[in-house]
DNA sequence: TAAATTAGTTTATATTATAAACTAATTTAT
DNA sequence: ATAAATTAGTTTATAATATAAACTAATTTA
């Protein structure tokens, strides 16, 4: 009956992530930061885990003498989005 | 931009019994466990949880000698599972 | 040159989820 | 009659997860 919801997306925060980034395609660590109104160590942590599940790439790179982390949703992180978004929706409704 | 996830529902297990306790008004103990094939132990757990935050109000009775635990959904659990659903749907589009 | 800011990471702690162990009564098989 | 298995749960210990606080390291501003 309910789909098993993917652990690593049923994560207020990750979900937030992904979400933009199915969007945008790229996005400044800082710009994701602002969006999800979270704290830079959470948001460290959950790109972290992301990058791991290969559901994101991580480039780093320096802007302006500071350094910037760019972050884009890879084909694997696309497939998990989409199948997280049929799931849920069994439960919403 | 992204609203708040109710973290009380933002869990499979518990978002699972809201999600059948919305439609059935009042479901068993055994019902919820095999539909969304949970440990007893972990639904126990989190039916007291909805419980304690009066999303659900939970009967317990005598049934062919057995007990029955009766669950079923309040106003609150009800508005609580709306919130939740226009909140996720932000996520998911 | 000291203080504040930017852009993060690491680590310690608090919260949450879950499996395993337990309670207590009932039914079934011997 | 009684031992073993089943039903219907609860409690508790542990594992997983999230997050705040502390830290790094360089830059800019006063």
């Amino acid at each position: 009956m309910f789909k098993d919801l993917d652990p690593l997306l049923h994560s207020q925060l990750r979900l937030a992530v992904i979400s933009i980034l199915v969007s945008v395609k790229e996005a400044e660590f800082t710009y994701l930061k602002e969006e999800t109104n979270a704290t830079a160590g959470n948001l460290s942590v959950q790109l972290q885990k992301l990058k791991d599940a290969e559901y994101i790439e991580i480039e780093k790179k320096f802007s302006n003498n500071y350094p910037q982390t760019l972050c884009k949703i890879t084909p694997i992180g696309t497939k998990a989005f989409a199948n997280y978004v049929k799931a849920i929706k069994q439960y919403i409704k």
